[in-house]
DNA sequence: TGTACATCAGTGAACGCGCGTTCACTGATGTAC
DNA sequence: TGTACATCAGTGAACGCGCGTTCACTGATGTAC
């Protein structure tokens, strides 16, 4: 490659995602309030004083964080938002779609749901905030079909939330239920989604009998979601 | 005063609860993960080494306070599943009772939040069982409902676990519209319970527009939840 | 084209500080007689 | 009842260590001419 300008600029973007790679890496067993620059710049095999050329603080990495995390699971969303067909089709395909993100992206699922009510303000409301964008994106994709009509805006908006959370557990549940979730010592945790006569045979391979019992679970409420929605307006 | 065999004891448990209450202040502003013990000393005015007469380490009093947190919600949501009456009256009543819980125990339910998904493994596993065996109760007191002749097991176990996820779901919302959640902030006003006069008469007394409108989304939510389960046998 | 200067991402040493943990101790409480 | 001994919650000093931040610096990249 011949001396193509912005070099410079390449090099320090490949620093940064280093950093926050490193970030992510670590933050898979501790909270950002208690993650250290020091770590994250050794873990980023970089000097300490390097971290100051990228960011201010570690809130500001965990700020970061926050939208690369959502970016992604925003448009497996939006991709499932659009699709039309049977209600049923379209459960399905939700619950898959969460269980892929949390496959895929564990470490940004992870992050998510530790930070979400974490110690370090400014992540909080960057999550928050996006967590709001995607309800009026869900109340905007509720609005336009046809089982809505009739639907208050309120209501419309009250059922996107109530899908929005629901998603956001069933992640959570996807989370714990995974391959380090129950470990060495102590009762097993299989997450709050999730309990009952744990039969843990199997933890490898693309999905445990926990997962599918977590998606089983989630399409059930879905259902029923669906079934109170269709009924709503004659009770 | 008489030597009363106990005086130790009692002292003893003074301090204890001295450092659970210093430990519960600190962490509405971090994470367990990034709490210090001599911070928590310093806090319940006691020297570091103390500590150790009491638990072996921040963890140790991490799942101290979970147990303690959750025993009076636990002990508020029992007495609600054992009311009788109308399934709308009910609605109210459980919405109501997760507010107040936020409201009172404001500390408590921070922590769980803030701790559920969090990097202290012993306190997170501590967290999901108790939710577990939520879940459970919740399941058991809606098998004995006649709204579930002819559910399987299984449905009836789905269904509580919705309703659980809903309660947490809600009782975090509650916490972020809290005084201290946005902008502004709250920090040095009056803790739970110092609301004035027994103004409990009324229904959802001192509340902003913020809980009330949290409220009334929780109770939409909730009878919608309500109609797709009366509608569950015959879809 | 080459030369001279500017920029700035990353370095490595240095600093003061608070941390978790240990230890021998103190003195009030508890107990045996 | 009083006396002598045991227990053990809490103390205060000490330790080594890693932290966040600063600073002057280095040298590759970028730019003006």
């Amino acid at each position: 490659m011949s001396h193509t300008p912005g070099v410079r600029q390449a090099q320090k973007q490949q620093s940064r995602r280093a950093l926050m790679d490193a970030g992510l890496h670590l933050l898979e067993h501790q909270n950002l309030s208690s993650l250290g620059m020091r770590e994250v710049t050794r873990e980023a095999g970089m000097s300490p004083a390097g971290f100051y050329r990228h960011f201010r603080d570690l809130a500001e990495l965990g700020v970061a964080l926050v939208e690369e995390s959502l970016a992604s699971l925003h448009a497996m969303i939006r991709a499932t938002l659009a699709e039309q067909g049977e209600a049923e089709a379209r459960i399905d395909r939700t619950v898959e779609v969460i269980a892929r993100y949390v496959r895929e992206h564990r470490a940004h699922a992870r992050f998510l749901a530790r930070e979400r009510h974490g110690g370090v303000r400014p992540v909080r409301e960057a999550i928050a905030a996006e967590l709001r964008r995607f309800a009026e994106e869900v109340a905007g994709a509720l609005g336009a079909q046809p089982e809505s009509a009739g639907w208050s805006p309120e209501d419309v908006r009250m059922l996107a939330e109530l899908y929005v959370d629901h998603m956001v557990s069933t992640a959570a549940a996807f989370l714990d239920a995974g391959p380090d979730g129950p470990g060495m010592d102590g009762s097993g945790s299989e997450g709050p989604g999730a309990g009952g006569p744990g039969s843990d045979g199997s933890r490898e391979g693309c999905e445990g009998e926990a997962e599918r019992r977590i998606a089983r679970t989630a399409r059930i409420q879905l259902r029923l979601i669906g079934v109170g929605r269709r009924h709503w307006l004659d009770s």
